[in-house]
DNA sequence: GTCAAGATTAGT
DNA sequence: CTAATCTTGACG
């Protein structure tokens, strides 16, 4: 039996998605290592209903992944500095994807470390950006089929998620829709969960 | 071609 | 609060 996530997982609406990757682990193979971290924050980005997501004013050159087959990563360069990691979801031709906001390292957190200090576990993977540092994930991996079980991969966690909470997504931009919808969804509580105020006024969702 | 803005983070 | 740093995408 295989635990990574099969194709059929991520065709269906990111709404859908997003809550259920909690829980599952991404899984990095890099150098004949694997690294990996459990999900604790994700968030949906729609296709042109939401004036948030890079997929609202239909394919681009950087969008294009998103409005093709679900189960393939979408990786992107954001303020010139940091890359953020989603997974394509939907109907072929949608636009839609969940952004892994957060981690708590599972294997090779000692790997993930290395050149950057002491730095305590917690604040390793607890943002979209320093997650994708700690797994070594750039933009050579964009497009890259998540089903493959090569490189960069999801599967099945071994411990069922704490309760999920919700909140407006962090950082976006857009109308007051797009500004207001709850789409973040984390494991209220969880040590490595992204810092933002929204910590304190999410509500339950499941 | 030009240019402002960005699904962030670390540092003052 | 602001700098860092560079790609993208909108517009002309």
């Amino acid at each position: 039996m295989t635990r990574i996530l099969p194709q059929s997982f991520y065709a269906r609406s990111a709404l859908g998605v997003a809550p259920d990757l909690l829980g599952c682990r991404v899984v990095r193979e890099m150098d004949g290592q694997h690294l990996s971290g459990r999900i604790v924050e994700v968030e949906a980005y729609l296709g042109a209903e939401d004036a948030a997501s890079h997929a609202y004013r239909g394919p681009t050159s950087r969008s294009q992944v998103m409005f093709g087959p679900a189960g393939y990563a979408y990786v992107y360069l954001i303020y010139g500095i940091h890359h953020c990691l989603n997974v394509v979801t939907g109907e072929e031709g949608q636009g839609g994807a969940v952004l892994i906001r957060a981690l708590e390292p599972v294997f090779g957190a000692e790997i993930m470390q290395k050149g950057r200090g002491q730095e305590d576990v917690r604040n390793l993977s607890n943002g979209p950006g320093k997650l994708c540092q700690a797994l070594g994930i750039d933009k050579t991996l964009n497009a890259h089929d998540l089903t493959a079980g090569t490189e960069l991969w999801l599967e099945t966690g071994n411990r069922p998620p704490e309760s999920i909470y919700t909140s407006p997504r962090i950082g976006v931009r857009g109308d007051e829709a797009a500004l207001s919808a709850p789409w973040r969804f984390y494991l209220q509580g969880n040590a490595h969960i992204s810092p933002t105020p929204f910590n304190q006024n999410g509500s339950l969702w499941k």
